[in-house]
DNA sequence: CAATTTCTTGACTAAATGGTCAGGTTTGTG
DNA sequence: CACAAACCTGACCATTTAGTCAAGAAATTG
């Protein structure tokens, strides 16, 4: 699977619109390499449209302009964000649920560095298209999985502290080893990390933040 | 004092060239608030050039170029980076040391967000200008730092773990104060956050870095 | 297979933008 | 104060770029 996730469509047809769901696919895939290149100002239209291989006049009549184009992009994008904090409800352990959420979220900077980068360009430049979906659907599903937090807070199963800012930490942390893989790679002095050293780097943040939530292992000692 | 951290130029002449010090210092304060704003591709020199206050041809006689003018922004923000990891030496007290460097990330973040998403900015698109410093100034210090924290940790006095991936975490979690504010504010449903908050979120990052360190605060109880 | 819809293509346009320059003004100096 | 150096300015230019369009090619359907 590509970088972008295609919501699946009605099969029913299924010969209908095979060239545009194939076309649209291919767009969607050069689009998010080329805008985590350049950003949305830095990035053409011809670029995308000859990383997709296909000319410019045809990528204008799949997206009318290159800003509904990327809003597609980042709509592709939040998808793949929203089903992660799934495993942050009451019933759970959490140690075992903060541990998943952060092997998630690292195994997504891992797989996704281009849709982490175009995203993390989004907000950085404030947030103008999805401004008012950070303010709505994330705040909300945010606000219930510190409501869980606190009740584990409450019930003395984690450190005191304000769950709000340990998720701020968290997505930091681990988009980071996406985002900022340009100053990692130099700090570590590779071009990229091998699988053995972003393995290692996850159990360092993995373990980092089972402390800092007052979750440490049980199985390691004093 | 503005955004930006002007070199003290020598005091000698002091009268010859007033103008170009006052002109270059506006130029870079206003070139990083629009840098900030939009990126190098989405800043245009004619918004620069606004934003200080002087026509498009004046700004060119200082700075020949567009890409000039965002290295000596890139360059006078660098210069505010490097100091601040002073403190992070074998003698010093491992909890003090870490919790006055945090605390400093922190302020940072609040006092130069421009600067900070400058900086991210670049990273983020692969850190073209800035990368051959990456790989040496910055590498070396932060090897100098990590090998007095693994000094502490072969003492005991803090928790084991790479100190690579500690400052990773400590200037992703700091850093995304200033770069990912909009989502940050979007989160919290404000506009910005108040000093009060603001207060309230270093306190919540110094603790949760302090027990992920293995540093925890000898006055809280259990 | 004919009709119709969907798709493809390169040429074209209007606007934006980085950078130049000649001529004028201010500032500093002997 | 006279001279030179530094500075200022708006008009100007070459390029790049998002988006259009008309005409033709492929796909789909009855």
């Amino acid at each position: 699977m590509p970088a972008t996730a295609c919501l699946a469509p009605n099969s029913p047809p299924l010969r209908r619109g095979r060239v545009r769901l194939r076309n649209q696919a291919a767009l969607l895939r050069a689009a998010e390499r080329v805008f985590a290149r350049a950003g949305f100002a830095g990035a053409t239209v011809a670029d995308i449209a000859a990383e997709a291989d296909m000319p410019k006049g045809n990528l204008h009549y799949y997206y009318r302009t290159k800003r509904d184009l990327y809003r597609a992009v980042l709509t592709n994008i939040l998808a793949l964000w929203l089903s992660e904090t799934d495993g942050i409800v009451a019933a759970a352990d959490p140690r075992a649920a903060l541990e998943h959420y952060i092997r998630a979220k690292m195994r997504f900077s891992r797989e996704f560095p281009e849709a982490s980068r175009v995203f993390a360009n989004e907000v950085l430049h404030g947030a103008s298209e999805i401004g008012d979906f950070l303010a709505t659907g994330l705040r909300a599903l945010v606000r219930a999985r510190a409501r869980v937090m606190r009740g584990w807070i409450a019930a003395g199963r984690m450190a005191p502290q304000d769950p709000l800012h340990l998720f701020f930490a968290i997505w930091a942390t681990t988009q980071t080893y996406a985002d900022f893989a340009a100053q990692i790679n130099a700090v570590a002095g590779v071009s990229r990390l091998s699988d053995r050293q972003y393995a290692q780097a996850t159990e360092s943040v993995v373990a980092m933040f089972l402390r800092a939530a007052g979750l440490a292992s049980p199985t390691s000692g004093p």
